[in-house]
DNA sequence: ACCCGCCGTGTAATCGATTTCGTAGCCCTC
DNA sequence: GAGGGCTACGAAATCGATTACACGGCGGGT
């Protein structure tokens, strides 16, 4: 591949010329033609390797995500990814599929490529990887996720507007006996979503006993399908769940299908992230959703603000209810 | 950040030797052990950046997906991703958002980044930045997607079993006027899907006619329905759907709630993509898997190859028929 | 007419690593 | 004991860009 050395030669110029006119600067009509003439012949791509170690800016953003394959996390790294495209960086993707330790590698190396800035949205508690990368100076924001003891900005949504009207939902529906499916206790987004959930029942003269938080470390499919089974084995089981992930949620769902359960009927399930199929599920669920591409943007351009030393505070969207048919009532149209 | 230059002189010896032993050459146990030393004081990481200037390598591979909202791609760059990072490679992921000329964009902006390879899942024929890859020596790698006139191994799945194993499915259970939701000719994937779809039906004395293939360049969920709408709106409307792509399959399915018909009584539905909630969905969808995970891990194998200097051929592996509901059959346990 | 300053350009330092080449010291052999 | 070969290490070139500094020429002000 051609270089700028082949470039000034071929313009008769020399390479700071060459890079000079490809940055803007010193506009000469005549040496610039000449310079873009040869850039244009020999197909001269400038090395960003090379601009990177010189500059000290490699135009790269990182973003951890917990889990590539849950579909909120999917459209949560799409957005991150347009937005940052339009802004003129591109995305270097490390997936932690829930695993600490892997993320923490995948930080590693991220940090010595010398990425311009880092999204995390962390899975556990994993905030020893996380200390060193403020230490390192590495500008960090968190997404989705709180890490207590990290000082970064987060970027998240908040669930109290759609936790409150989601009791007031199940309330007005008649439903005596919720319940939750929430990551164990310790993990801050499992605990907010409890708490704010059980307040918000609270007002409507709901309780949520302890009995009735169901937990598990395996944030997935089977653990929740696990923690339904347990819910449902209960001297009074619950007759409606909140699921606090979408994943969890359709564990749960295979449970109450296996034991023959109808839904709505017997138990309501809401689902915590909304996914466009949740229209397509038997029966369409009723759901918490994040404004998830919202979430995507404000992230980059909070990453952005402390990138260029411009002051940069937390973002906080709210969530909504999205009313379907797996807690009773038809949809209104 | 130290670089490598402190470590040299809080170890007394050279930047050479700081470099040698941190690559595992000249081992000598006190000078190394003084090195180690520094390196451990000082918290001291290399900085690839640097690195890669001067070995031409980066450690970092591309990816080029053509939509990754779309489950398939996701869990095909979930693969890659973790087959990459196993080998000591990481990923950096574009997003061709459907778009060939975004992907045009992020193919230079890879190049430009000097990564080591190149996995490309191309949207639409955009062949012209493809042939600058090939040209520009980088090591390149289709996946999924054939382009034609461009040359490079190309791993995907093969749908002939597939296929065989749906027309004798829909034949056997009394499906008599079949019909197809493909991209529109000229684009490699879908033609080749037709034309084995339609060779397999044959076999069993069943005719797909032009007008009960339908097709449309928008690959998403509306797109989907449009289709959808247009074959139930013929004289004689098919009884058994292939929908060659899960978002289509979503789309089509909402036309045909809409209309009231019910899945499989009146139309059976089969989906291309196997993907795991389609065991939720109402009813759960027959659907044609392919081995994708096993697609990603040889694709960066292939690469690998590539990159290594090693022959590097084409791969083909079987997809299969996932039988659930949509056809009328209820599973077989 | 002379001098000052500015503008456009070239020369060379620089970023942080790897790697080639050279050298000093050591051991072994004859 | 001298010479040859090997080993461990350092000095310096190198990758491809950006950029500080130097310099020459030209225009304008006095």
């Amino acid at each position: 591949m051609a270089n700028i050395k082949d470039v000034a030669e071929r313009a008769g110029v020399s390479v700071a010329t060459v890079s000079r006119v490809l940055n803007g600067r010193s506009p000469v009509a005549e040496t610039r033609e000449r310079v873009l003439a040869a850039v244009q012949e020999l197909g001269y791509r400038p090395n960003n390797v090379a601009r990177a170690l010189r500059t000290a800016r490699t135009g790269a953003l990182g973003l951890i995500i917990s889990d590539l394959t849950n579909p909120f996390f999917t459209e949560l790294a799409d957005a991150v990814e347009d937005e940052a495209r339009s802004l003129g960086y591109s995305l270097v993707i490390g997936n932690a599929g829930e695993r600490p330790v892997q993320q923490d590698d995948y930080i590693r190396t991220l940090l010595d490529r010398r990425i311009d800035g880092l999204l995390v949205s962390s899975a556990g508690t994993g905030s020893a990887m996380l200390s060193e990368v403020v230490a390192s100076g590495t500008p960090l924001v968190l997404l989705d996720r709180l890490v207590p003891g990290i000082d970064a900005p987060c970027v998240r949504a908040d669930g109290r507007t759609a936790l409150t009207e989601l009791a007031g939902h199940l309330a007005a529906l008649g439903r005596r006996r919720p319940a939750i499916i929430v990551a164990p206790a310790g993990t801050p987004t499992g605990e907010e979503r409890l708490e704010l959930f059980r307040a918000a029942l609270a007002e409507h003269g709901l309780a949520l006993p302890d009995e009735r938080v169901g937990s598990t470390p395996d944030l997935q499919h089977t653990g929740g399908r696990r923690v339904m089974s347990a819910l449902l084995d209960l001297a009074e089981p619950p007759d409606a769940v909140l699921a606090t992930d979408n994943l969890m949620a359709l564990g749960a769902m295979d449970e109450l299908r296996a034991r023959g359960l109808r839904v709505p009927d017997e138990v309501a399930l809401v689902v915590y992230d909304d996914v466009p199929w949740f229209t397509h599920t038997d029966p369409p669920l009723t759901a918490i959703a994040q404004p998830t591409r919202e979430l995507g943007r404000a992230a980059v351009h909070t990453l952005l603000a402390r990138i260029e030393g411009r002051p940069a505070d937390s973002v906080l969207l709210p969530a909504h209810l999205v009313t379907r048919r797996s807690c009773g009532e038809p949809p209104t149209p």
